[in-house]
DNA sequence: AACATCTTGGCAAACGTTTGCCAAACATGT
DNA sequence: ACATGTTTGGCAAACGTTTGCCAAGATGTT
């Protein structure tokens, strides 16, 4: 096989210059300076660095069985939300000297499947599925008890649960229903979509329950769903439903900010205005929505905070702990309405 | 099929549990199906299969000095363009079965530079540095010949140019002009970033080209900047700086969508309709504009045809070819306006 | 001088893979 | 019987690294 026509500065390149042995570089290399002659030791930390020498991760991995590099799969780089989970998950890992692989599955099980396995070959040491789909491989992995972090949606069943890092959707769907409820809206609605996540049945389960124990008649409020995969597609088609039905309401709760962006453009084209005429609320907190979305109040996930808490499920692993869930605090992020 | 957990299923212990050799078994694997005795194929196969055997891409890569693995540099995942051209660049890469690593540089140089040097002691195959940075580093790598592909962002200097894939930014810019101008705006103003990048400086200068050509006196084409480095800030800020230096132009031109959405804001604050009172155009067309900002008209940028483009060019690399410009058409996307 | 201890550094194995080469065993043609 | 060719499959090296072990020399102690 044609090796790259660049040279190579590996272990054995430094030791030739320096007339020493590959074991003494490594060690040096490695930082244990009391393993040789403080001369030598000088020699080959100067080679070392003229040299620009960096341990290749191959040969580390293969001698050491760990690779340092932890893949993260999630289901569409689209989706704001992901990249903003992706960047603080890296930045948590990048601290710890680990590399991350970042895999787009295209809400695809089939792909996320492929992906794991892919990864295993890569020998990655851990894995960060978001918003994870129940497939077979899936399964596999959690109950061969693979370093397997699960981000943003439970897995739905299996012998043994994985670690977690996520929300209580259920106390976000609450939250939406109060802050719609304090607003002044007597009869909110909801529209979600109906994949068989438990994430989105949450919100939902909050949701209702909190207006049913706040007083409000449960034929009051209505909701509507779509199978859209694409949560901006799945918006717009549920508003339609929803409105096909009764027109808009004066409030109403989307699972998502997407699915909001969908029932927005709705709404642009039935001549409804939001926020006066329907008061919108999502989740999520898309970052854009300060800047052309201000009419969005939005349920705030703190993906900022999700890298750490993955970071730490991992290392829980890795020292051999058994799996938690790690639930972070939602809040809730209340724009101010535009001009009146 | 129940394996003691994490057990590591490898050529040898295939060969093992078969009664062959390891190499019999690398090279069926392999398909190399002429080796054996058709009756060892069919043993060691079915062997394959049960076990679930897939070759560790480490030691693989250790043999053959190809990992497979391409990474992409990209400069700030919250960017909706990052993940388009990310998404799009890793689905060509997973179609010629070679994995990708994402990594944010977070618009740091410094980080930018440590990722290389991280990817490059992990053996990657091929380097996709979008929006690259100017840096010690990368002028090195481009210098001894890596595999590397500039994606959006052509490198500033250095001795040998790197491959590249992006739009005509000049004529993109241009476009701008003619498509204000034929909007009726007479005197149409232009914010961008005071950034090194050639990118915003060939739109910008396009724009003020084309407006010149078609007879706009060059002083009645006001232009404001910010040195911010976040584009919906830079928007924010430099028109602010317009504003203040004679009110809110009838037709402006962002050159990038998140300094119009920086700019919305403001127009938001100011009390002036989008696009009524101006009309605004930015550059990327990013997916989510059809939804939330439907007032801002865009030049197409086909990021989801970068992907394969990029592919390209790395094969050409690979098989010996001289670096080439990839130029992709633009286009223009009018936005139907809102109710009148 | 004999012995113990410390310093310095090399040897070799192992990780999982691929592949050039060699060697049996067997079949075929003379 | 012999030369020739084909099938079948194993051996061993190599990729770059880490590390347990061993050994030669230096130094100190009795």
């Amino acid at each position: 096989m044609l090796r790259s026509p660049l040279a190579r500065v590996s272990l054995s390149s430094i030791a030739g210059e320096a007339g020493v042995s590959i074991s003494t570089v490594s060690r040096i290399a490695n930082g244990q300076l009391n393993r040789a002659n403080p001369k030598t030791v000088q020699r080959v930390q100067t080679l070392i660095e003229s040299r620009g020498y960096r341990p290749d991760n191959i040969g580390r991995s293969l001698r050491c069985g760990e690779s340092r590099i932890v893949a993260m799969l999630a289901p569409n780089l689209n989706n704001p939300a992901m990249g903003a989970i992706a960047t603080s998950t890296e930045v948590a890992l990048r601290k710890a000297g680990y590399v991350m692989i970042l895999c787009d599955t295209h809400d695809e099980p089939a792909l996320q499947d492929e992906y794991l396995m892919a990864m295993r070959a890569q020998s990655v040491q851990g894995y960060v599925v978001v918003s994870a789909f129940q497939s077979p491989v899936l399964t596999n992995f959690i109950d061969r008890g693979e370093s397997l972090v699960l981000v943003g949606r439970r897995q739905q069943d299996g012998r043994r649960a994985a670690p977690f890092v996520g929300i209580d959707d259920h106390a976000a769907g609450a939250a939406a229903a109060d802050f719609l409820l304090d607003s002044g809206v007597q009869e909110p609605a909801v529209i979600y979509t109906s994949s068989a996540s438990s994430v989105i049945a949450d919100r939902v389960a909050g949701f209702l329950g909190r207006t049913r124990d706040r007083g409000v008649p449960a034929d009051r409020v209505r909701s509507a769903s779509s199978d859209q995969l694409q949560h901006l597609f799945a918006g717009y088609e549920a508003m339609k439903r929803l409105t096909a039905d009764g027109g808009w309401p004066r409030g109403l709760f989307c699972v998502s900010d997407l699915m909001a962006y969908g029932a927005y453009r709705l709404a642009g084209e039935d001549g409804i205005k939001v926020p006066e005429d329907c008061l919108m609320l999502g989740v999520d907190d898309n970052h854009l929505n300060a800047w052309i979305a201000p009419w969005l109040t939005s349920v705030h996930v703190p993906y900022s905070d999700f890298g750490s808490a993955v970071f730490e499920q991992l290392e829980a692993i890795w020292s051999g702990a058994r799996a938690q869930e790690r639930i972070l605090p939602h809040s809730l992020t209340a724009r101010p309405r535009l001009t009146a």
